[in-house]
DNA sequence: TTTGATGT
């Protein structure tokens, strides 16, 4: 089953190339759009450059530096891509403004990160569109409410206890993508966020990046096709497919890597979530972004279990 | 336990 994907995704990347000289012309003609939310604040960037700059090192917003700092260390070894970036408390994602979920979400998680606490209650928690979001591109409950899919949390709600208001902004409608409930969300795609949570036992830093994928497949006329649901007034669609990439970094600084992707359907409660394992370059041409490229390579020693 | 939707 694996090999049969990994051909679908190589498959793609001739695609990719093509949408990647379009991608630079709409760069070069982007408007004032890209702004940028900050501990809540909305920040406007500078016109058509990236946005790499608002959440790094020219950042025009002081609370003593723990905002900027906390991005620092959430996105320490590198952007997977900077289009449409918001900042929030404990996680930085990326919008894709046409399909109205997250290119990707990142997350830096510890121990401290996912223990009891008593100030902490996701039942007090809404599901919340971002205002951030022109009104063109934002997804609304209401999109969701009857489709069918769960509001799936890219970064998950588990991963951010060390506040209430940390968890909460976890229920951002820009952090949920439309999951298939019943055996994804809540059984299969929830075991692999528990073992993520689990790495943390083991490595004192963990970094996870999530996102939807939307791959190709062979349709009755023998042509490869990528076809997905929309869900809603908004058109909010549906990933065919969803990854994690996920990096852990010892107490000595080594690093190993691990890499998923899980169909966006009912999966076999006995499946272990080993057998989702990929090649971390194969999401990398699938999604159009590089994944942790500011790792030196001699520091990565394992990519999922296998010495490199 | 955590992941959610839905009905009163």
């Amino acid at each position: 089953m694996i090999p049969k994907r990994v051909l679908h995704l190589a498959q793609l990347s001739v695609v990719g190339l093509a949408g990647y000289y379009i991608g630079l012309k709409d760069k070069i003609f982007e408007n004032n759009e890209n702004t940028v939310l900050l501990n809540g604040k909305t920040l406007k960037s500078m016109p058509a450059l990236p946005i790499f700059g608002t959440v790094s090192a020219a950042v025009p917003y002081t609370d003593g530096g723990h905002v900027k700092d906390r991005v620092s260390q959430i996105m320490k070894y590198g952007f997977p891509g900077l289009d449409n970036v918001r900042s929030y408390d404990d996680f930085v994602l990326s919008y894709d403004r046409r399909n109205r979920v997250p290119n990707w979400v990142f997350e830096h998680i510890t121990k401290e990160h996912i223990m009891k606490n008593d100030a902490v209650d996701r039942s007090k928690c809404d599901f919340t569109p971002d205002e951030s979001i022109h009104p063109f591109f934002r997804s609304q409950n209401s999109d969701y409410k009857g489709s069918g899919f769960d509001r799936g949390h890219m970064a998950a709600a588990g991963n951010h206890r060390l506040a209430q208001k940390h968890v909460e902004q976890t229920f951002f409608l820009t952090n949920m993508a439309p999951q298939v409930g019943e055996g994804f969300n809540r059984h299969a795609w929830n075991r692999l966020e528990k073992h993520v949570r689990k790495l943390t036992k083991v490595y004192d830093n963990v970094y996870c990046c999530t996102g939807p994928l939307y791959l190709p497949r062979k349709e009755s006329d023998g042509k490869m096709y990528i076809k997905y649901q929309v869900i809603g007034a908004n058109t909010v669609a549906v990933p065919t497919h969803f990854y994690k990439v996920v990096v852990g970094e010892a107490s000595d600084g080594s690093l190993d890597m691990e890499a998923y992707v899980m169909p966006n359907q009912k999966i076999p409660d006995e499946t272990p979530v080993s057998s989702y394992m990929v090649p971390p370059e194969t999401i990398e041409k699938a999604a159009g972004l590089l994944f942790f490229d500011k790792i030196h390579r001699s520091k990565l020693n394992r990519i999922n279990g296998k010495k490199v």
